[in-house]
DNA sequence: TAGATTGTTAATCGATTAACAATC
DNA sequence: TAGATTGTTAATCGATTAACAATC
């Protein structure tokens, strides 16, 4: 009866066997071990059955796990067997970028409609995809099914937005605005995409191996 | 003489300090305690101590950190303290949008040329940042500093350029072909940003919510 | 000085890895 | 059946939190 919660550690990890199990199939291959699949992700072969049984058993002894049904499972899992209507909301340079990447509608995920405030922006359209008035929000969440928000605006409208967005019942937010969105509600789920804050850790990956190579055995002085 | 390694985990907090302190910054805050810290950011204040002392005492026993001192000592564990030049290869929607983002440059990271293959590209510029042939890598990267290279093209290809930039000596990449390039080379950083990765993510956790909103006491049959 | 708050050590918690009995 | 490989429990490792002595 216990409601064993996932950790987050987890759900990220499942995409990314998705995508391996998915080229697998491409590859043709039926059936994969944990650990054929671990040498070939770099991770173990113990994780991999630790993260798949949190899910359920899908494997089986003396056989190891099959491909289709795995990458199924899975798929099921992430919720890529049914469509996600997402709208984006700002429709700059990244929400336009966004629209047309044809790749998440084949993984389920369609872009309704665009909005934003720019007069010069309204009527055009992306891809068919129509770039609608942020004022008409309102209206168009209550005369169409929306499950994703994605947030591409300037990060001083992105919470007013966002409790907007709640308030008329939709309750999962793709942030990129670089702000922290507070979850006033319970339900809502956010997923930030910081793209500077990558950008940084980049950085700082970067600057610290070269000093590592730089001047690998300098002694350290003091604290 | 113990070359204590970072952790990834602590890393990828420190841009999020960094906004924070900025924000405070703006709003003329002078000091601040890990604890006043603690309740905005909504981590624990522990966390935060140790965090920072991962990189030296930058607090005051009885006063806490100072705002101004704190923000330009991590802009400076960042790198955020001199400029990177950074490359785009593939200048599709995703790339012109990168280039569009002037948050970068003021952070200090600046594009200096996008690279594509497709003729209709070649020669336009995008916030006066020139798109150039992509025949024309090897030279440029020969003739001018780059400090990161970012990846905007198809999967397929995204594995072969990879392997020409840390050959030209580009040891930093920021990934979104939504493939895992192999590290060939121990120097080179890799940061992937897997869009679709989040996106599904983000799915689950939307799937999640609505099946324990929706049948909460609905008992566990077997396994 | 007394009070506040850090830096840091110790305790706890969670996530990863190893091991192996169950079983196909 | 014997061999292979899972599912799962136990051991280890690492990260987070709590506690408190040092000190501004």
């Amino acid at each position: 009866m216990e409601e064993k919660e996932i950790s987050q550690a987890v759900i990220r990890r499942m995409p990314r066997y998705y995508r391996y199990l998915g080229d697998l199939l491409d590859e043709g291959v039926e059936r994969i071990s944990s650990n054929d699949l671990s040498s070939r992700m770099n991770v173990t072969a113990s994780q991999i059955r630790q993260d798949l049984n949190n899910f359920g058993g899908f494997g089986q002894q003396g056989y190891g796990y099959n491909v289709k049904f795995l990458y199924e499972e899975i798929g099921k899992i992430l919720g890529l067997n049914t469509t996600h209507n997402v709208i984006v909301i700002g429709a700059g340079h990244l929400g336009q970028a966004l629209a047309n990447y044809v790749k998440f509608e084949k993984l389920g995920f369609v872009i309704t409609a665009l909005f934003d405030v720019d007069e010069k922006l309204i009527g055009q359209s992306v891809r068919g995809i129509p770039i609608l008035a942020l004022a008409e929000l309102p209206g168009y969440v209550k005369s169409h099914r929306v499950d994703i928000a994605t947030l591409t605006m300037p990060k001083s409208e992105a919470a007013s937005i966002a409790n907007e967005l709640v308030d008329l019942g939709v309750h999962a937010i793709w942030n990129f605005a670089h702000v922290d969105l507070e979850l006033v509600d319970r339900d809502t789920v956010i997923e930030n995409v910081h793209l500077a804050d990558s950008l940084m850790q980049l950085s700082y990956n970067t600057v610290k191996h070269t000093k590592e190579k730089g001047a690998a055995e300098e002694p350290q002085s003091g604290r």
